[in-house]
DNA sequence: CATGAATGAGAATTCATTCAT
DNA sequence: CATGAATGAATTCTCATTCAT
């Protein structure tokens, strides 16, 4: 099972290669089990067989179950918290922004298994405080900073003219979340279309709060 | 059943008072054990200890866990839709029964431990299928219903402009998804405001969908 | 459910009586349910529903579970007993006490609820030693000592010319044995006739044992 | 097997044998305790400590209890089918072949822990009907299936001039049973030497049956 | 490093027995 | 007497974690 194949030159890189691929695959086969099953319903055992290697051997990674919680979560975000950043810094109007955003979130959270990392948090993150806390300054703390200083420009340019988001940011992300937390609980009962969900929202709130041309 | 005059009768409703009292404290305590800890995690044991009572006389009154999960959501529900289904009838214009609903919602559920209900459906409804179909035709099912006559009504009568709640009824209860995933999870870091996030949401729909009056 | 009709007079045999009966019932249930399911197998609470009665009332009647069993087999044994030591007094050929036994065991054993008493000293005894001690004290140890007596007195009248029997009278009922044994467990897939197994075997055995007349 | 380095082989031969000697302990453990206490009564528990293993170890050999209880049946019958077979095949006239069986069976069962797996196939299998089957099958269904064709062999031979065993080959074996049934139950009341008992049968069966030379 | 057998604390569930009504 | 709700010890089975190979 295990194949430790040629270990001529460059051993040292090679090795640290490695162990770097294996604690991927670890961690996809965690992602799949606790998004199947929940924290304390995933077993290491189905963890370890979704990863083809020993169940020991997740040992040799992670300390124990709940740091590979922890890790997976980590894991999982660090790519994602780039992509907000750099929402702080578009020069654009709000709508164009928003509309990118949901593009971005329909294509990289709920086309993705990072839409399981969140419904995990959602799910888990109660009773993990510590992992909810690393969450909420990686994740929505950004972004609402950004929208928040998106609102400013946008009112200070006279594009928008109301300041709700800025005091409410969830209001952007709201349909978003129901769109996760939909999915594999009522859509076989009543299908629902994320990204047009996603645009029908953005479009109500900008005739909301854009300037009206009259 | 016995000749002698009527004490037996008394007793029979005591006992069946009793029996129904002791029910509601251990779904009361499985409430809390289940909230806190989810499905999984929570032990019979201590639902028993909350209780007050002995771990096998739950098994007198709910075949098995799994079953006493069931009836904890069944039995939160039943008031619940009644509510609901009053929305229905109601004959006023849609932004009044929204803002109502808006109330009703932070003073029934997330004032009270029926959003820990939805909380569970949301975090296990999944590994449930059977209760989330319950839960999805008791709840979501008649409220979207509700808000698609009023929606319809809101037009004809010339109240309202736009048909997208009726596409998307979920727009209008997402701020309060958001709400019940926010509290306990990320309020410690930055507390939010569950009413007042209701009415800014429904201020903002009805500025975008409202008749506008010049 | 408690029928408690008529308490006029003779109130004290009545009592007596309903308590004899009830007793009775008992034990009927609980040898249905022994039977079925062994003795730690079985469930009070069957043993009283079977009966009709709520499971309190059983340890008004019965210490607790062991005596409930003992008493079953002590119940069930008395008639039996009766039955054997009239074969002891008997003035006839072996041969005819012998086959008049076979009917007898066929009928009053085999064919009745007997059969499954034998059969639970037969799985059971071996964890009820006192028990075991009274059963074999007034089953098989007088019946064993009226066949000894039986063989004694046709050897002298010249009946017979083996004394095998006297050693080993167990010859006599291994038979009987094998028929209980059969039965219910291995008749589904060769059935078997015991009242005829019963009547080849003493056929052989009289071939055997029985003066030959030249 | 010393030629080659090949580490891996060897040390996956040693792990073989040593689940397989793992297994063998359990099962003596387990016959000790089913032995002792019948299926319901015997506590996995106790089976754990006899073995000296932990509690959960069983479960890494065996699904559950009742797959503990029927491999236990199943391991102990293998060698046993294989001397039943012998017999059919054996040439020797019926008297001598039955006596060889007689010490075979005093030997081979009665004299180990064979009888206790017949015991409890007597006292249990009617609640393991699948089990029960597959115990008539590979040895009553076969040993009766080598009896009769023995017995048509010795009635051709003119050895022997009554087909009873034929019928009945129950006969045959019944004073075995009365032998398994009878110790642990009656003996510490009248002792009873299995094999005499044995003796005596085929001495009175063959007495019967054999072709009378006068 | 990797393996997977072994461990044992812990959880769900059952059921003989008790006791208030 | 009879009831059946309540109890809690006992039992089966699971699974995170450890450790010899």
């Amino acid at each position: 099972m295990s194949a430790r194949p040629a270990p001529r030159k460059g051993t040292k890189e090679k090795w640290a290669e490695r162990r770097a691929a294996r604690r991927e695959m670890i961690l996809a086969a965690a992602l799949d089990e606790f998004a199947e099953r929940g924290f304390e319903g995933a077993r290491l055992d189905d963890v370890a067989r979704r990863a083809g290697i020993a169940k020991g051997t997740i040992y040799l990674y992670f300390a124990d179950k709940e740091t590979l919680f922890q890790e997976l979560i980590r894991s999982a975000l660090s790519p994602f918290v780039a992509t907000i950043e750099v929402a702080r810094s578009i020069d654009l109007p709000l709508r164009i922004v928003c509309e990118r955003l949901a593009g971005a979130f329909a294509r990289e959270v709920l086309g993705t298994r990072r839409k399981d990392i969140v419904r995990l948090m959602i799910s888990e993150g109660r009773r993990f405080p510590k992992i909810a806390k690393f969450y909420y300054e990686e994740v929505p703390a950004r972004a609402f900073a950004a929208v928040r200083a998106l609102v400013r420009k946008g009112i200070e340019r006279g594009e928008i003219v109301d300041d709700t988001l800025e005091k409410f940011p969830q209001l952007i992300i709201a349909p978003g979340v129901v769109a996760i937390v939909w999915d594999g609980l009522f859509d076989k009962y009543e299908p629902l279309d994320a990204e047009a969900l996603l645009l029908a929202h953005f479009n109500l709130l900008f005739k909301a709060i854009e300037r009206r041309t009259p």
